[in-house]
DNA sequence: CGGCCTCTTGAGACAGTTCAACCTATGTGG
DNA sequence: CCACATAGGTTGAACTGTCTCAAGAGGCCG
């Protein structure tokens, strides 16, 4: 039996290939250094250049956008073993603000020994390809979510991704996690406002599919809020779906 | 003076890097033996594991979800010269199915040449990587778009966004565009029911902001939809923002 | 204790949906 | 060349999900 791992970011690389030990010490080096940050803290501003990658160890944080109007969308979460701008050869202008939702913990990994590791280590660079892959693929399916679910169903969907999320951190046991986000924040999230979403949580308790109550969020029924949500978790776990050939190969062949 | 470049893959690939004789010889051999398809013909299921890039050279593609209720959800365009499945190397299933809005004329590129093109030709790969961010950060703008704008803006950033799109693939002179989509086809792209897209349209046409007749858009006041729409096209063109650095390497450093 | 932030509740307004009918082009086969 | 079929576009009317505004309740911290 292998030890469960402590660092997040290994835990979820890990789920994409076999790590060598050497692997896992200079992961455990990016995961060294973590400072602490307040909640609903400006990282980084839209159009900013960073210089360092950024490693999310404990805390919850987010990309978001803000229009003139004052309403915020927020475009992507970032929980602990998430990794932030995996492109910084490139630097391009980033396309979204970043901050934090909750007190979070961060190491900031310096381009330099970024690049470095990446050199040294095909093993992770192939890893975080494949992280990249799976970030796209939730990017369609939250476009998914926005544009064709009703509220209840958006929610629903929303508390079915964090559940697996963070489950391959090692921070959902039992089908509960702690859950420190507001009802703005979540507003923000899916789309519709902060009343709309209260009572759509009610209405989810109402149904005994979870109980939420102080930061703390239990999934009741699972299986009841797949089911409404639809949610098929195949985007967040490639390698679980069985491979088959496409008809249209066989056209081309 | 340049020639202006017929193949639109090479002219959009062209505005992220400067490619050399050979590449866009090599390209070249991509755009040809193009095939047809009708419209509204599907080219891969959710779940296949495709063994061919596909490149456009004419009309529209998509990519799409079907949710079990019936409705469907556009998830990215694909536009001449916009390339399907860069990372055919993970063979991962597709979390999104492909398939033609409008008749179409596409190259397919079997895993084998794309590999080997991409390892000979540096400036290729880097430039499609380039492309690949690109596309992310078109899927956060979408996220917005659906998440936070009213129907007449979310339609008008549409818009917006198919002008440049268009204009880089040099099929947009004059702020006038072929568009064959059925409001059908808008509607799932943006997340209204096809009533509502026509009546959206009808408001931007008394507006004097558009014109459609006979497939074929005309933007009659391009500021004013972008006013409407705050519409910020720099995810769609990273070199044109000026470089600054953030502040949080400032603490780092 | 007071102040602040988050959550909760109510009521009216509005944006967007649904259903259904009708209209108009375009294409097809006889 | 007409008669018809079909796909897409347009319109009206009733309905409903979601928003806005506003006020109150509960907790947490200095």
């Amino acid at each position: 039996m292998e030890q469960p791992l402590r660092d997040p970011l290994a835990r979820k690389l890990a789920t994409y290939v076999d790590l060598t030990p050497g692997d896992l010490l200079d992961l455990e080096g990016w995961a060294a250094n973590g400072r602490r940050f307040a909640a609903q803290t400006p990282l980084l501003h839209q159009s900013d250049v960073p210089e360092s990658a950024i490693l999310v160890l404990d805390g919850f944080a987010c990309r978001y956008k803000f229009l003139t109007n004052g309403r915020r969308q927020i475009t992507a979460y970032l929980l602990p073993g998430d990794l932030f701008e995996l492109d910084l050869d490139f630097r391009l202008p980033l396309d979204c603000a970043v901050g934090t939702l909750t007190a979070c913990q961060l190491a900031f990994i310096p381009r330099a020994d970024y690049e470095d590791l990446i050199g040294r280590r095909p093993r992770i660079a192939r890893a975080l390809q494949m992280v990249r892959l799976t970030e796209a693929a939730t990017l369609r399916e939250w476009i998914t979510n926005l544009g064709s679910r009703s509220g209840p169903e958006r929610l629903a969907h929303f508390l079915c991704e964090m559940l697996l999320r963070l489950r391959t951190a090692g921070l959902a046991p039992g089908n509960q996690y702690s859950f420190p986000i507001t009802q703005a924040d979540l507003a923000d999230t899916l789309g519709m406002s902060c009343v709309h979403i209260n009572r759509v949580l009610q209405k989810l308790r109402r149904d005994g599919l979870i109980e939420l109550s102080g930061r703390r969020l239990t999934i009741l029924k699972p299986e009841g809020l797949r089911l409404l949500a639809e949610y098929d978790a195949s985007y967040l776990e490639p390698a679980a779906v069985p491979l088959r050939p496409s008809a249209i190969d066989k056209l081309t062949a």
